[in-house]
DNA sequence: GCTCATCGTGCCATAATATGAAATATCACA
DNA sequence: TGTGATATTTCATATTATGGCACGATGAGC
């Protein structure tokens, strides 16, 4: 994990994207009183970091109750670095072929922080649920692609905060049991997860790498696991690596 | 247009902010200089609240080039932001009625600066072109539904900054040849694009509002010019001023 | 192969800017 | 109308951000 260290003098930056980070689904909208509790911060700091946030749209407020939420300024950022990702347009016809020669669902999805954050989906032939997972976030121990980053990114351990929760009863919640799983997956090339994220659920992943080596994302091919057998499985990795190794060929 | 002023003793947090803003999908990378030059900042100054951003994962680097982008952190923020809309949510069901009702795609859209968001969209059943517009801006002065945020928002106009683009040769691109339009669309409750946009496209339109009476967005109806007949435009209007009340009883 | 231009990065004294305690204003509820 | 809990504004302080400058690396042009 390229360990990025914040620089010094840029405190009431960090200061503001953090408060942004504190918004989450449960807590979608949020009080003064209840963000000064959460980040830390003194209220009138909060409280003018928050003002120019909301000056720029970032940040919206309830007309009536005043509660502060996540704006229409940071979704057009948010689709902005989308549309904007050189990864997923790079990816994007590769995908296309892997649903296509597998007709499972391939997925690209990048680490951020302890979770996946799925960038783009290509829907296989068969159709399972429900398509337009773009966006969506998943621990990052327990699903396939987080797996492979955690192998092959330098001190990737490192993102996993404890304690882990489990999603089913196969997931792995220890930090202890990961490491024979991830010399597994380097000697393999690929992550496997048989209903660790979700009961019936598994999926094969590797990574991909920029011109560096560095792990830029990792890409999934996931179905139900009554279709998925062991010998598939192997299968769906090999293609996997050479789809990786057809997006960076000088590694 | 509810004029936010920037709280004085935020500067570096404004900067930063502004800085994400640079990019667009022309610029989505670029050298230290270049956003120096844009931005007017110092050189050091950018390169630390660059730096800041980096760290938090909301610009991202090239590992080849050292250019900057924006980051898998804004998209999974502006992802939050988009899920955590109530107005997203409180609107889906009408939307969806309203593409039923018309057979027609609705969307639901939020003005940000002097272009529109579409925030949601539901296909109807004539479809069209592609779907999957969300996150897509399109500018304030061409669509119908920026139309009806000009004419129902107090200082509506001060949104607009000229020189006005035309996108067809039907497209207002005079300041002045709007008041007239605006009286209309105040008058009729909807705003209407006719070929403005873009050419044998037609919506109609007609603003959201919240408890206040302050404008949070707007709903639009759109297909083919051909089949939208001024009599249809007429009907269309009516139905969204309809579905507009049902969002807010109380004005 | 050399020079020169360009770019990213680190340092540091300066003062402008952000900070937080406290006071005030606003609101909801009783 | 009073009371408690908000959000907002004020203001003196010193912490923090600022930008000039200098270094090192990289690459283009000759």
């Amino acid at each position: 994990m390229t360990d990025i260290r914040p620089p010094q003098g840029a405190q009431a930056a960090l200061r503001a994207v953090r408060l942004l980070k504190l918004f989450t689904i449960e807590r979608s909208e949020m009080s003064l009183a209840e963000i000064c509790k959460l980040s830390g911060l003194n209220k009138t700091t909060t409280h003018r970091l928050l003002g120019a946030l909301h000056s720029e749209g970032l940040i919206e407020r309830n007309a009536l109750t005043a509660a502060y939420s996540l704006g229409a300024g940071l979704m057009a950022l948010g689709v902005q670095a989308l549309a904007s990702s050189d990864l997923r347009r790079r990816v994007r016809p590769l995908l296309k072929s892997l649903a296509n020669e597998t007709g499972e669902t391939a997925t690209l999805e990048v680490p951020i922080g302890d979770s996946m954050l799925i960038l783009d989906e290509v829907t296989g032939r068969h159709v399972v649920g429900a398509a337009g997972n773009v966006g969506t976030r998943w621990p990052l121990h327990a699903t396939s692609t987080g797996k492979a980053v955690l192998a092959f990114e330098d001190n990737g351990l490192e993102r996993l905060s404890t304690p882990l929760k489990a999603l089913t009863t196969k997931t792995l919640v220890s930090k202890d049991s990961f490491q024979p799983e991830l010399i597994n997956i380097r000697r393999r090339g690929y992550a496997v997860t048989v209903d660790e994220l979700e009961d019936g659920f598994t999926a094969v992943a590797t990574v991909i790498r920029g011109a560096l080596g560095d792990v830029q994302g990792a890409l999934s091919i996931g179905g139900p696991t009554r279709r998925l057998t062991s010998a598939k499985r192997a299968e769906l990795g090999a293609s996997l690596r050479k789809t990786a190794m057809r997006l960076n060929p000088d590694i």
